[in-house]
DNA sequence: TTTTATAATGAGTAAAAACTCACTCAAAAA
DNA sequence: TTTTTGAGTGAGTTTTTACTCATTATAAAA
């Protein structure tokens, strides 16, 4: 008799995490219009055949990478409406994606994924950009929420909440793209710098 | 006798101005790889015969119009290397940034084709590749330059020059971003937003 | 050793994209 | 009206890419 189902299970995971690791490697690094499904396999070290097996379309497997990042961002969208201060919510989001932007490439693969799909769906009105369109308005709400609830408690610099919430999440945007061209040249910020612009008092 | 010199060369340049606006649009909205000559040529309603005649590959195109952006960014090191006050430069600098993502997408544009140009030549050690990195390099540093003097003038505020430099433009490639993914739905930060991370003072 | 279920292969196919070239078109002046 | 010259065309060719399928490899258990 075969393998058991659970045998089977794990070899399908196996291959599935490596399509995904080389997929996502790849459209990040050169593009999704620049990456053939060839590049792809050979990277995973499987045949096309096999990658085939487990998505049926390039498309599909941009797609679910995508779906992944997007969770990510709706996570942060919900601990964004916790009741905690928020000072104290921005100070440990930025910690994080500092530490995440110093340590390693997975934030930063994420974020510029999500910009690789959307600039490749831009002309098609695609589910999938529309979704990404959709929850990134609604982190920019919630971020814009928090940002005055922050300035009524005195804790951030006065100005226009959105304004801040766009420059917030564009800078962070930026830094994650910086990261990945420019390798060990980059310097991540502190998160000083990168919250200076929001809180008051400093030095 | 047929059309004059001038008159055919002013036919030649009209043209390349149509391929070249075309090219740039489409390269900054949907990424180069993701765009075909077929496309370039439509747009630009000419035939692929005739852009041919002006390029003799899809990679000779985006090498042009990416130099035109390289020779923006060397104009920006020069004026930084100005000898006026560094919260003046700056001051000026984002104003026009501000302006410039305000009312059109040129600015914008720039900023992403180079980017789409970093990322489409990653694997590659082509000669623009360098030239970018290089040319990136020797901005943030002159950046840096700037905000360690203004930090001795006592206008700015204190932190490591060099990450206040990469966030600078870090938050800067992401508006670009910003403004051309979510169209009419963004709106560009003032320039008090983007300046507070580095000036002293203000509110 | 043989059976069996499913993973894995990669040459093969069809479609799309990059690029060519033999030809037509346009307008100025003879 | 004819000639001339270089812009402009787009069907045709070559190359690349996405995707298929007939076949092989694997390892557990009978």
């Amino acid at each position: 008799m075969p393998r058991t189902k659970e045998q089977y299970e794990e070899m399908r995971n196996a291959t599935r995490d490596k399509i995904r690791s080389a997929a996502m490697q790849l459209f990040v690094h050169q593009g999704y219009g620049s990456t053939s499904v060839q590049d792809i396999a050979d990277t995973a070290g499987i045949s096309i055949g096999l990658l085939y097996r487990h998505y049926r379309t390039k498309d599909q497997l941009l797609n679910e990478l995508v779906g992944y990042a997007v969770e990510g961002l709706k996570r942060n969208i919900r601990s964004f409406e916790s009741d905690q201060s928020p000072k104290q919510l921005i100070a440990r989001f930025i910690d994080e994606v500092y530490t995440d932007l110093s340590n390693g490439e997975e934030l930063a693969n994420l974020l510029i994924l999500i910009n690789q799909a959307l600039f490749a769906s831009a002309g098609t009105d695609s589910q999938l950009h529309e979704e990404i369109l959709q929850v990134n308005a609604r982190l920019l709400d919630a971020t814009a929420q928090l940002i005055r609830k922050g300035q009524q408690l005195g804790e951030f610099r006065l100005g226009d909440a959105k304004e801040m919430a766009v420059y917030f999440y564009a800078s962070i945007q930026g830094l994650a793209e910086m990261k990945i061209l420019l390798k060990s040249n980059f310097q991540m910020p502190s998160p000083s710098v990168m919250t200076a612009f929001l809180f008051k008092v400093g030095e």
